[in-house]
DNA sequence: ATTTAAATTGCAACCGATTGCAATTTTTTT
DNA sequence: AAAAAAATTGCAATCGGTTGCAATTTAAAT
């Protein structure tokens, strides 16, 4: 068990004082170049390493970037996460990361959990029925900067990193339209939550400007997951008169559903149209490959991270910011392409 | 901006020292009831939060545990993540997570900062191609416990917990044999890691059991993706004589390559039997569903993380253990059943 | 050679919680 | 009621790096 080296070790052994090695180390303009270099070269030879909780301690900065997000399971987290966690290694700032698992809740724990764990800064995208931000009041009054990302909730003095889920919904909706067809079914999550209430007032938008009535028994409301998405498939089936299209708010869910409705011998498209969200990977896996949109997730974490990061290092004033939109786009494939 | 609450404030207000306001809020044996009320009241309406750079720095422990995983985009790492990060929180351990992206290069960086955060305790799942662990070894050195899991590299001196990847290899084969099936392929990953590894020889082992020669053109090593599953099947395809089983030792890789052999017009199972590994959703997405090793992983990311918080409490001593093998079973399904 | 300005380095107080040991108070025993 | 034991509480040092300000040294200006 190796003895732990400390400044005062290196300043012993320079005949310097620790002010000067932790200056020395730190890159202080103040401190000679050739002293800085002994100190450099002593503290790699003697094997030292900085102890955080000592410079925490006495900075009051942790170095450290909370992330809370619902859940860790679809490729749209993990590529996120993938940029934060590149973004924030790069400027030299850990960051921690829990799940919500969709509750809000846990989503509290979570939160005064990241509070207590005094973190710089937070990246949140909340969870399926979060409906107000009370509990990251206690960021923000402390100076703490909060940024929410994909699933946000909008005042007036938050930052949000979205894409335009409302156009989206109506492009989707617009390009089955123009497949001719009329009987366009939307299956998506909580409405509460902006990413699913914004694509379904861009779906109804689209049908308004093509003269259809939006018919609510053609909404279904669930948990977006394989298990609703096979659901879903045998509600319809029990449709007196099927949809010609079914728009998803994702990928998993328009797949699992897409399945077993092939295996009621539907044809997709031909049949029954069908186009998701996200570009998941699975949209490539299944047959016939699906439509969906393209979802920027690697830039938006990376988005995300540097944006807070400047903000801490005292860059950018992140409170003259309110909302970044990132582009999105429609990606056609297969699954909705009727005339060929 | 609020001012931060210290032990020294909860003591001046309850006039006792800050010791003893310290041994209240620990729970510690030595302190009167009565006062540890007064206390831990006060440290409540103060809004009193205690600062753990101190802590740690006094103390000498973190109470954070680092994870070390390959890449985080599959459902099998998701599943392990969730549960260290419960079993971590209800200890009151944080966890810091980073991926090497399959490189031993970021692997090795990766644990340095680790190493320079000062974990207590490290939980590691190795690249791609690390074929050796030198660079955990500063790691033992200073009594910091590190546990392998999944992608282990075993030595005499470290704990590895894992599933049976050997039996689970031969009994994918012999199932697959038991449909009569005689030109099984394998396509798996770089042998040079034990999960591969070890199902390849399991695979051989049904073999020989079989009395069937292995066929070094039946096997093709390659990155277990989207993409390669792809690649995979366009070599098939070009094949003078067809095998009439392919076991992918994953699932992703699994559904893919089906995806493209079916679009060439080979039948599953008729024509091929498949198997994949991992049980990963999408084995439950595809048509047909994918027969596959079911993979605890929920459950390993528990033991994992709770052997090693055990151990760092001072209870189970972690060195007495070696290897721990978790229970995974073959999930008969469609896309291997030949005779029904 | 002096004075003035600039560049380096050091002093010493902090950051906030923990803990061995001593001091004090309370309870029990004789 | 005095002595001994047990229960509480406090003192003060410690963990290791940071930083305002003062002190010293070196370089530039007069």
């Amino acid at each position: 068990m190796l003895k732990e080296i400390t400044i005062y070790d290196l300043a012993r052994e320079l005949s310097l004082s620790p002010a000067t090695v932790s200056r020395g180390l730190k890159d202080n303009p103040a401190i000679n170049k050739n002293t800085r270099k002994k100190i450099v070269e002593m503290a790699e030879t003697m094997g030292y390493r900085s102890n955080n909780f000592a410079s925490n301690l006495r900075k009051k900065k942790t170095n450290t970037i909370g992330v809370i997000i619902p859940r860790l399971n679809s490729h749209f987290v993990s590529s996120v996460l993938a940029a934060m966690e590149k973004v924030s290694n790069d400027s030299g700032y850990n960051i921690i990361i829990s799940q919500s698992m969709e509750s809000v809740a846990k989503e509290k724990v979570n939160a005064k959990t990241m509070f207590d764990s005094r973190v710089d800064g937070l990246l949140v995208s909340l969870a399926y029925d979060t409906d107000n931000i009370d509990h990251f009041e206690k960021f923000t009054k402390r100076g703490i900067p909060v940024i929410f990302f994909d699933r946000v909730f909008q005042t007036n003095d938050n930052i949000c990193i979205v894409i335009d889920n409302f156009k989206n919904g109506c492009d989707v909706t617009t390009h089955l339209l123009g497949q001719g067809c009329k009987r366009i079914m939307h299956i998506t999550g909580n409405i509460k939550r902006n990413v699913y209430f914004d694509r379904l007032n861009g779906h109804k938008k689209a049908l308004t400007d093509a003269g259809i009535n939006f018919e609510a028994e053609l909404l279904i409301t669930g948990e977006l997951n394989e298990v609703s998405g096979a659901e879903a498939a045998e509600k319809i089936l029990a449709m007196k008169s099927l949809p010609d299209a079914i728009f998803f708010a994702n990928d998993i869910c328009a797949a699992s559903c897409m399945r077993v409705l092939k295996q009621n011998g539907i044809r997709i498209p031909e049949d029954i149209a069908i186009a998701g969200f996200n570009n998941d990977p699975i949209s490539r896996m299944v047959d016939p490959y699906i439509t969906t949109v393209n979802y920027p997730a690697y830039q938006m974490g990376e988005i995300a991270a540097t944006c807070l990061i400047n903000h801490l290092n005292g860059g950018t004033n992140i409170h003259i910011t309110n909302k970044i939109i990132l582009k999105s786009e429609l990606l056609i494939r297969e699954s909705s392409l009727k005339n060929t």
